[in-house]
DNA sequence: AGACTGACTGAATAAACAGTCAGTCATCAA
DNA sequence: TTGATGACTGACTGTTTATTCAGTCAGTCT
C-alpha cells in the first residue's frame, strides 16, 4: 500500500529502477525479464519472487512513477503557477528514466496516465480561471476546453521529444538543464501565447473551419458506428 | 522500387494491410506474423516469402504508408495552404490504421516519421511566409521555430489522441468524420491564435522564464555535450 | 510436351520467453 | 541450538517466436 519514496538499494528496489529504466526505452514488450534481471544485478527470479509476474512488475513501476510525480506535484503545487506542466516534469528526482517511463504510459494507455494528465487539465484551468481574474490571461469562450488543449500541446510535445530536440535543439529529458536551454521552445510558444499568430482582420479566411461560423451544434449529428 | 499505391487483393497487398493495421494496433513487437498470416488468410510461409523477415515486413510498411501520404500531401498542396497538417491528415485513403501506424513510428522513431515531420515543417513555414506577405499571419522573430513549434503542437495532439477523445470529445481518427466534429478542438486553437492566450501589459512576470528579456544570446553560451 | 517461374503451404527447428521449483544462506526470535 | 522467515539463486519447463525447409500447384514461355 506505501511504496517506498526512493528506490533503495535491496535487491526489490534496483529491480524496479532497471524495469523503469528498461520499459521506458524499450517498451514493456521489448524489455525481457532477463534484461532486467541483468541491469539490477540479480536472478531472474528474484523478479518473479517479489512482483510476481511481469505485470505484476509493470504495475509496480506504475504507481511508483504516478507517486514520484504526484509528490513532485505537490511540492511545486504551493511555490508557483506553472505556465506550462512541462516545467514541474521537468525536475523529477530521476528524471530522464521516468519521463521516458511516463511517456509510455501516455501514449500506450493506461489509466494512470489519464489521471494524471486529467489532473493537470484541473489545474492549468484552476491556474487560468487565478490569471484571467488578475488580468494577465484572456478570457475564453471554453476555458476548460482551452486548459485540456494546453495540457494536450505540452505533453504532445513531450511525447515527440524526439523531434523536438532534432528541430530546435531542445532536450525535453535532460533533467540538470537550465531553463535557457528551453529557450527556442519557450519563446515562439510566448510569443503565441502573447500576440496570437493571425492578424485580427483574418477571421473570414478561417470560418469555413469551422462549418458554423459560431452554431457550436448542426443539424445532421452523424453518429457511425464504425465496421 | 515503386510499391504498388494502394493496397490490392493479392497475397502480398492482404499481408500488407494487415501489418500496418496490426502493427499500429499492438505495436511491432506486440505483433506476432502467425497473427498477421491469420488476419490476411494466407500462411505464415508467404510473409517470409514476400518480405524476407519481419524487419523487412516493416519496412514495406513504412514505405506503403510514407508513400500514401505523400501522395496525399501532392493532391491537396495545390489546392488550399492548411493551417495544420492534422487536417490533411485525416482524409487518408486507409485512414484509422495508417494513422495508428504513423502515430507508432513517431513515437518510437524512425527515420521515415523524420523526413516527414521535417517536410510538414518546410510547408508550414512556407505557408506562413506566404501569409505574412498576404497580412492574414503576424510576423514572427524566428518563424522557422514558429513553424516547427506548430507541428509538433499539431502531431504531439495527434500522437495523445486516445487523451483528446476524451478530454475533447474529439477523434483524430475518424477520417470520414465532418470537420464540425472537431470544434472543440480548433475551437480553443483559433481563439489562442487569433487572441493569443495573455493580456499584453503581463510580460513582465514571464521574462523570468526566458532568462534574458530580449537578448536572444548570453554571455555564456553553454555547448553542453550531454553524457 | 517439357522446362521453368513464382505464389503458396505444412511441418520442422532453434532460440527466446515468462514463469516454476527445490533449495541455499543470512537473520532473528525462542 | 533450534527453527522459522524471507531474500535470493541456478537449473528447469512448456510455450511462443521468427525463420527454414522441402515441397505442391497454376500458369507461361520454348
Amino acid at each position: 500500500m506505501s511504496p517506498k519514496h526512493s528506490v533503495s538499494q535491496d535487491g526489490a528496489g534496483r529491480i524496479l529502477a532497471a524495469a523503469i529504466l528498461l520499459f521506458g526505452e524499450h517498451g514493456v514488450r521489448g524489455t525481457t525479464l532477463k534484461a532486467v534481471a541483468a541491469e539490477a544485478n540479480v536472478s531472474q527470479a528474484l523478479i518473479v519472487h517479489h512482483y510476481g509476474t511481469k505485470e505484476g512488475l509493470r504495475a509496480a513501476c506504475d504507481e511508483y512513477v504516478a507517486d514520484a510525480i504526484r509528490e513532485r506535484k505537490e511540492e511545486t503545487l504551493a511555490a508557483e503557477p506553472q505556465l506550462d506542466p512541462l516545467m514541474a516534469l521537468r525536475h523529477l528526482e530521476h528524471g530522464r528514466p521516468l519521463l521516458r517511463y511516463l511517456i509510455r504510459t501516455l501514449t500506450e494507455g493506461g489509466s494512470h496516465a489519464s489521471e494524471l494528465i486529467d489532473g493537470m487539465v484541473d489545474d492549468a484551468e484552476h491556474y487560468m480561471a487565478q490569471g484571467e481574474r488578475d488580468g494577465v490571461i484572456k478570457s475564453s469562450e471554453a476555458p476548460r476546453d482551452r486548459a485540456a488543449l494546453l495540457v494536450i500541446w505540452s505533453m504532445g510535445a513531450l511525447a515527440l521529444h524526439e523531434h523536438v530536440e532534432r528541430l530546435l535543439g531542445v532536450d525535453f529529458l535532460a533533467a540538470d538543464a537550465p531553463p535557457e536551454s528551453l529557450q527556442r521552445y519557450l519563446r515562439p510558444a510566448i510569443e503565441l501565447f502573447m500576440h496570437g499568430l493571425m492578424e485580427e482582420n483574418s477571421f473570414d479566411s478561417l470560418a469555413g473551419f469551422l462549418g458554423d461560423t459560431e452554431a457550436p451544434d448542426a443539424t445532421k449529428t452523424n453518429h457511425d458506428d464504425k465496421k
